[in-house]
DNA sequence: GCCAACGTTGGC
DNA sequence: GCCAACGTTGGC
């Protein structure tokens, strides 16, 4: 089993959308980066669990927990013409995108903030942290996810 | 294969 | 809105 993080800017996909969904399930497409689309075509399995990163807003952090909800298969917003993910470098017969669904998992009590974060010792190695890193996707360590959850489910930081 | 130009990400 | 970091593109 693996972890992960994964980013998203609320304003256009946030984890109140993913639970709103009917299925709470979504297809994670957009991803245009190579070493993201090798993270869900490669590694991923069904059931690993995912931290659910809110990017872009304030204050940026960790704000539930998800899952890997399906086989990675091709990214059908590149053959899309009226996508603005559109990619004509991308066909059905030899798709570049590759993506899976995420499903909610479970509700965090609150977020944890990426200052919290950058406090908490556990969390010193973690590759989303690192200077410079802008990756969507990033694996993280059983310790690493488990120390975010349980910051999460206190009811306020350092309690 | 090099690298300058350009585009995007994302914290602030 | 700024800008550092970094990925991609394309000329050579």
């Amino acid at each position: 089993m693996n972890y992960w993080l994964m980013k998203s800017e609320p304003d256009a996909f946030s984890f109140e959308d993913l639970k709103a969904r009917p299925k709470q399930t979504e297809p994670w497409d957009g991803v245009r980066n190579y070493q993201a689309r090798n993270f869900m075509r490669d590694a991923m399995k069904v059931g690993d669990p995912i931290l659910f990163y809110h990017s872009n807003t304030n204050p940026p952090g960790v704000v539930g927990i998800a899952q890997v909800a399906s086989e990675p298969y091709p990214d059908p917003t590149a053959f899309d013409k009226k996508s603005k993910y559109h990619d004509p470098k991308s066909d059905p017969v030899k798709p570049r995108w590759i993506l899976v669904d995420v499903a909610f998992k479970a509700d965090l009590k609150r977020l944890v903030s990426l200052d919290e974060m950058k406090t908490m010792p556990e969390l010193s190695e973690m590759r989303a942290l690192q200077r410079g890193n802008r990756l969507s996707i990033t694996p993280v360590t059983k310790d690493e996810f488990q120390a975010i959850k349980k910051a999460g489910m206190r009811k306020a930081p350092g309690t």
